[in-house]
DNA sequence: GTGTACATGTAATCCGTTACATGATTCC
DNA sequence: GGAATCATGTAACGGATTACATGTACAC
């Protein structure tokens, strides 16, 4: 069982990664959640300023914290395999959690990977039409998270338990609207520097070519 | 030689990480570079909107760029092991990052991971006080950041082929700066939930506890 | 002659994903 | 009874890091 990836208890312990205070995180708010439910939350809010694991992670870093004795777990109905299981954080668990939220350490630096930029980086190897097109999508996609960030939000009820992810959620709403305002300011230079043809900047592909 | 950890040419050429497209990339414009110059770049400027692979990463990607035939490398001087081996970018590789570059598939989605928003997301288990300085450490931290960007920009000589780059780093300082708004709406937010008792912010814990 | 930056590389290990397998529950 | 969604889990693998090993060049 528990799959040999960890090896023993010590080791563990030493420090673990971030997703597995993610994890717990999301487990330290009243109730008892499944994985399955831990993913779409996570897809639903933490993955708008952290990150979303896939479900596979998501498992094993359960089955994780409950070898570390930071989570229980139950079995709803009869003790058979791929039934429905619900984790809670343990006593240990939150006292662990806490530890770490509240500790001196700075947080570390964000980790930002933005393909986006990366093309427009080496714009000087396309079609200024096509650069053009990835900040127009990007712009689209952006605001379709704004909308999701805000659906979160207004899920979010308005109680002192949910202060902190309201924060969060608020930090990442002004997040997705700078986005907004990023992906413009960098249209404005592309155009600076290539100035757009006449007629429908998204139907035609004119353009000097590169050599 | 070459490591085992890639078996052959066709695995390979399926579809190459972002990562090696980034290395390749940095080998894109005029000149030789060795790794290591590599990752002083990269820690200098491509980290800003994309990320800085660990130097042993680099020295992978230059390997395998050089099996697939998209880069070439010479000693300079005595065919030796550990002696300085200056890459280029090959006639096939630069084909191949154009159609990369150029290619309709748009951009994946950008991937954040913000440990400070995600402590502050937890922030229930910890002290006011202790938020609020994690705050002011990120603050200082996209100072240092913004002022690394902005002599990136400086050193990026202003002419024609250094025009993509530019406006990349463009972005990356109008992001800095709103980073910088963000974490002061936070801490606003913050201040709001709990207002800080008297004195100086930064001299005391004090703080009604969590129970 | 010593310390620092330059420079390359290997080994071990972990993080995280995708693909796959399996089965329960719900709704039409 | 069939489809969609809920739900859990394994296997294989690749991406990426850290720690370590090794050596050169140069400034003080």
């Amino acid at each position: 069982m528990t799959s040999r990836q960890f090896s023993n208890k010590q080791d563990m312990e030493r420090q673990l990664p971030p997703t597995a205070w993610a994890v717990l995180g999301l487990l330290s708010f009243p109730g008892e959640r499944t994985g399955y439910e831990l993913k779409k939350w996570a897809d639903a809010s933490l993955r708008f300023f952290y990150w979303s694991p896939a479900i596979s992670q998501i498992y094993a870093e359960l089955r994780r914290l409950e070898a570390l004795g930071y989570a229980t777990s139950r079995r709803s109905g009869p003790e058979e395999p791929r039934t429905k299981r619900r984790y809670a954080i343990s006593e240990a668990g939150r006292a662990a959690l806490t530890a770490w939220a509240d500790s001196p350490e700075a947080a570390g630096p964000a980790v930002l990977k933005h393909p986006l930029v990366l093309r427009i980086w080496l714009g000087h190897l396309a079609a200024p039409a096509r650069l053009r097109a990835l900040v127009e999508e990007h712009l689209a996609r952006t605001e379709a998270e704004l909308g999701q960030v805000r659906a979160a939000l207004a899920r979010a009820e308005d109680n002192a338990e949910w202060a902190h992810p309201r924060i969060a959620l608020r930090w990442s709403e002004l997040r997705e609207l700078a986005e907004l305002e990023l992906a413009r300011a960098m249209l404005a230079d592309l155009d600076r520097l290539t100035p757009p043809q006449g007629g429908d900047p998204a139907d035609h592909d004119g353009w000097p070519g590169p050599g």
